[in-house]
DNA sequence: TTTGAGCGC
């Protein structure tokens, strides 16, 4: 077992740049004997990344270390002192999270973390700030338990400090934060999915037998496919829609049929708080390619995309980031790849998916699609590995997309 | 307006 990790050390962030391991032991050896210190550094050039390590003999030597000199100056730097927690699962997901926003500017590190003290003990806290140090009026306060958690957010919520009343909420991340918007966005919806209904039905029935059964229709749509008849209601506001729901949802028609209500579900990708991306700009333009081929290279793709229109680039993507693992003795790549043919109109683009899809090329089909599902199968944003044209060369580039 | 991730020899 680490002598590392356990609760005889402290975290000390908010380092001045210039801070030095003597200068961390002299702030630090008041509160009792110092095993060792350590401040982290940039590998390249030994640079520190304003953080570190006080190692005490004693867990209640180091307790008493963030007590005394949590906001302690050194080098004339406010510095924030915790218990050190080098288990990130354990840092990220104990639901104690409390996000805080519509704070005052005037409020900074040391005033936010008084205001929450007072319902448990913290294990971290951070005030979002501009690189200049100014407040971005919000951050986040995390204690130990849920318990101080929920009392915080019960007594700040709503409180006003400054100029502002403040939010408080248990924390969510992006992804869990951008679900609850789908869920609370569907509620609010005043658009209506109805199902299996009788083939009797029209657009006009449809809208006299809500009107009848709810009053104020704005909309009734029926389609058939399939067999099958469908629709669509709209209505003039969201209670309408719930009441709808409730009151018609399972139904019996009369020849029998149970119908189905339920509300249009948004897809995450609309939301306004997704921000636009590169990949957005190449929509239309860009052709994803999936193919299994161990000689599968960006010379290649142009040549089986060229008849449909001027390419103004192709490239071509290793399935795992662990490509280098996946290249044969010949340096051929093997294993699946993927790629993008990025055309110069939208026309070619939509030729090259209608005619290559499912298309065979040497025995085997490829799929071409207008939408990457690549997305979804992990990969880091940002930089990626890049196969060079058959002599297996890697190189990092950025992601079209 | 703003919903994290700084944590080691």
């Amino acid at each position: 077992m680490s002598a590392i990790s356990d609760n005889r050390s402290v975290f000390v962030t908010d380092l001045a740049e210039e801070v030095t391991e003597t200068a961390l032991l002299n702030a630090f050896n008041t509160c009792g004997p110092i095993r060792s210190v350590r401040i982290c550094r940039h590998s390249d050039d030994r640079r520190s990344l304003g953080y570190g390590y006080v190692n005490f003999l004693t867990a209640s030597d180091a307790r008493q270390a963030v007590h005394k000199l949590n906001f302690a100056q050194i080098c004339g730097q406010t510095v924030k002192v915790m218990a050190a927690q080098s288990d990130r699962t354990q840092r990220v997901s104990n639901n104690a999270n409390v996000f805080i926003k519509n704070l005052d500017k005037s409020i900074d590190t040391k005033r936010l973390y008084e205001l929450f003290i007072p319902f448990g003990p913290i294990m971290s806290f951070k005030l979002a700030q501009e690189v200049n140090g100014l407040s971005k009026g919000f951050g986040f306060v995390q204690y130990e338990s849920e318990e101080s958690a929920v009392k915080a957010i019960a007594a700040m919520n709503g409180k006003q400090l400054e100029s502002k009343s403040i939010f408080c909420s248990k924390f969510l991340s992006r992804s869990e934060r951008s679900k609850h918007l789908v869920i609370e966005s569907d509620n609010k919806t005043t658009h209506l999915y109805v199902k299996n209904l009788s083939d009797d039905f029209d657009d006009n029935r449809l809208a006299k037998y809500f009107q009848t059964l709810i009053g104020s229709v704005t909309s009734a749509k029926v389609y058939r496919k399939s067999g099958k008849t469908f629709g669509f209601v709209s209505v003039e506001d969201s209670d309408v829609a719930n009441t709808a729901i409730k009151a018609l949802d399972g139904q019996h028609l009369a020849n029998g049929n149970t119908l189905r209500l339920t509300r249009v579900r948004k897809v995450a990708e609309s939301l306004p708080t997704d921000r636009p991306t590169a990949r957005n700009r190449l929509d239309g333009y860009n052709v994803y390619v999936r193919y299994l081929d161990n000689c599968f290279t960006e010379k290649r793709l142009r040549e089986m995309f060229a008849k449909f229109g001027a390419i103004a680039s192709a490239k071509v993507f290793a399935e795992s980031s662990e490509w280098s693992l996946r290249t044969n003795q010949q340096n051929r790549n093997y294993g699946l790849l993927y790629g993008f043919v990025l055309f110069t109109t939208p026309e070619a683009a939509q030729k090259a998916v209608r005619l290559m899809n499912n298309a065979l090329v040497a025995k085997r089909p490829v799929f071409v699609s207008a939408k990457s599902t690549a997305v979804s199968t992990g990969y880091p944003l940002g930089r990626h590995m890049i196969t060079g044209p058959r002599n297996g060369r890697q190189t990092f580039a950025k992601r079209l997309y």
